[in-house]
DNA sequence: TTGTTTTTCCAAAGCGCTTTGAGTACTCTG
DNA sequence: CAGAGTACTCAAAGCGCTTTGGAAAAACAA
């Protein structure tokens, strides 16, 4: 059933029928209900490719992953789109994803710009002077960054969570317990947060008069295996470390692991603190010490930056929002006083 | 820049133009040339949208999850996607992605299959008696299922891994060994493939002329706490099992924690076995020991689960595909001989 | 009554592509 | 040279919706 159908059915022309059921002024009330009552009745849905074509609007939002870089993001990104899916779904947007395949990372915007097939996209994972971002801008594709570009905070919209600060509490709890050697295990630095995350961290040490040393900084996908690693090999370093700090709750599930092996009492012998995305099958409460984590859902991130992208196409003309999330920090059993030498 | 634009530009009817970038036969294989260089010199790209309303055709795979199912495939979907990701824009399809939101899961593949958003849909995570595959087929929407539905193998296209024989083998690699009591840490069992895992495990044990019990079967959502409880219940128990057997390397990634803590020695006091869907952060080589295992890589049957789905797509008359792969076991060091009692 | 608004509706022109149904020119027979 | 193919090319009709530019009908004012 289309619309020229359900118009003479209802002996109306299709620009009122049409106009009936988007809610535009000019049509009789009387008009509206019984247009409205009839396309429900017959079950009529817009055919959503004549929409697109007439209104050059897409109802859609792209999220691209390089499948080279899925390692990366790769158990995070359900997660997050997760969160946004709901928003998406509420809101009568469709999700388009590309991942991968021989047509490369820039094509695809290009193609998404140019042929309109969606409204907006979300840049995830974005790495320290990003060639997306002013590539979208000179697209003039509607776009929000999850995370930020390095020190450029204006020019793009963008929804990041507060690394930096997050490691300088983390690492304050562990000098503050007294631990004079602090490693951190983080991601690599080309992506913005691991950038953020390492600075945090040095700002605790040198608050707390401590020098950074990069002996004890790693920088690595984050993988259990990576997390076992590196933590093994720190914790047989002649000056070894007292406390860890970890970018990811998959690497300090594998820290636990090496602790384990070395016959390290966490929390005692050795303290470990994490920062946790709020990953569904790996809880940092059931882990036994519990986990001292900074804690910030990347699902509800997820919601957040999908509602403000609608915003933003809904209303090209507003502002571009920034939004920066505080973290928490959750002190549990894994962090303990230094051990005395 | 558009067809017309282009026909212009080139003194040519749009209908020529046209058909001499799709291929078609009719048109002399000089002005074949001209069109398809003209083309690439202006960048023209059809608009998809107008494509799409002219032939009906959307070049788009549908994939629904629901957000509460999220939390069971989670970590699994995105390496499946990563997989199907790279064949559908290979070949030129986009991927329409659907979570959640407060429309329900039913209506949306109604939407899908009346307004032709999507040529085809897969259905991930199929249940006992999955209620999709009716409803699917009577909206003639070409769809195919990753796993099986029960018992049932005809009237819908399907690939899925052996895992009644991979948990045959791990099993029976157990008794084997001399392992009389063996546990199995398995998914809920309102997924098919966690009843395929079980009827395969319960198959090894009575060849072996062991009685399955209750008692040490188990299923929860697959996560590294859910591991970590069962197994130190189950190693608790006063007739404890020698040997247990796990449904996913997340599971079993707790279990390993767990066996630390009880001071067992992995393959030695306990042998312990999973499946590997090889999700890249979680690697079970990299563990110690390195994990035996029962692997199957995920990515790959999404990669295969698009290939098949796409053909059916290009020839609808063509058979509907039923592909059962094989699972490997891989001996290594988490298993050894049962304990002397 | 006549003129002016306001309300309600419509015909028709796109949006950019595919495809049908011819038409033109050119080559090949007999 | 007429008649029959063959090889190319085209104009125009959709696909199903939105939107422009009026027009008819109704309501109001003078």
């Amino acid at each position: 059933m289309n619309l020229k159908q359900l118009a003479k059915h209802l002996n109306l022309s299709q620009t009122t029928v049409s106009r009936a059921l988007n809610g535009y002024p000019e049509v009789g009330e009387e008009t509206r209900r019984r247009v409205s009552e009839a396309a429900r009745r017959v079950g009529y849905r817009p055919n959503p490719h004549a929409m697109r074509l007439a209104t050059g609007k897409s109802h859609a939002i792209g999220h691209v992953l390089p499948s080279d870089k899925m390692l990366q993001i790769d158990p995070h990104f359900s997660d997050f789109i997760a969160g946004a899916g709901d928003v998406y779904s509420a809101n009568g947007f469709d999700v388009m994803l590309h991942v991968g395949g021989s047509e490369d990372e820039q094509t695809v915007y290009r193609r998404y710009a140019e042929s309109g097939a969606v409204d907006g996209v979300v840049v995830m994972g974005p790495r320290l002077n990003d060639w997306r971002i002013d590539l979208l801008t000179e697209l003039e594709l509607p776009f929000i960054v999850h995370g930020r570009v390095g020190e450029q905070e204006e020019g793009y919209a963008w929804l990041d969570i507060d690394n930096r600060g997050a490691f300088r509490q983390a690492t304050k709890l562990l000098t503050d317990l007294g631990h004079r050697r602090i490693g951190l295990v983080n991601a690599n630095e080309a992506f913005t947060f691991a950038t953020h995350r390492r600075q945090g961290y040095e700002d605790a040490l040198l608050a707390a008069g401590l020098k950074p040393d990069p002996a004890v900084i790693t920088n690595d996908p984050m993988t259990e295996e990576n997390g076992y690693r590196q933590t093994k090999r720190l914790l047989s370093l002649d000056n070894r470390p007292t406390a860890l700090v970890y970018s990811s709750m998959l690497s300090i599930s594998g820290a636990i692991r090496a602790a384990h092996e070395l016959n390290l009492e966490i929390g005692s012998n050795v303290s470990l603190i994490a920062h946790d995305d709020g990953l569904p099958f790996l809880n940092a409460e059931g882990l036994v010490p519990a986990l001292t984590t900074v804690r910030s859902s990347i699902r509800a991130a997820g919601s957040r930056v999908a509602e403000l992208l609608i915003e933003m196409i809904r209303n090209p003309d507003g502002q571009q929002p920034h939004e920066l999330w505080n973290v928490d920090l959750i002190v549990r059993g894994s962090t303990g006083p230094a051990p005395k030498v």
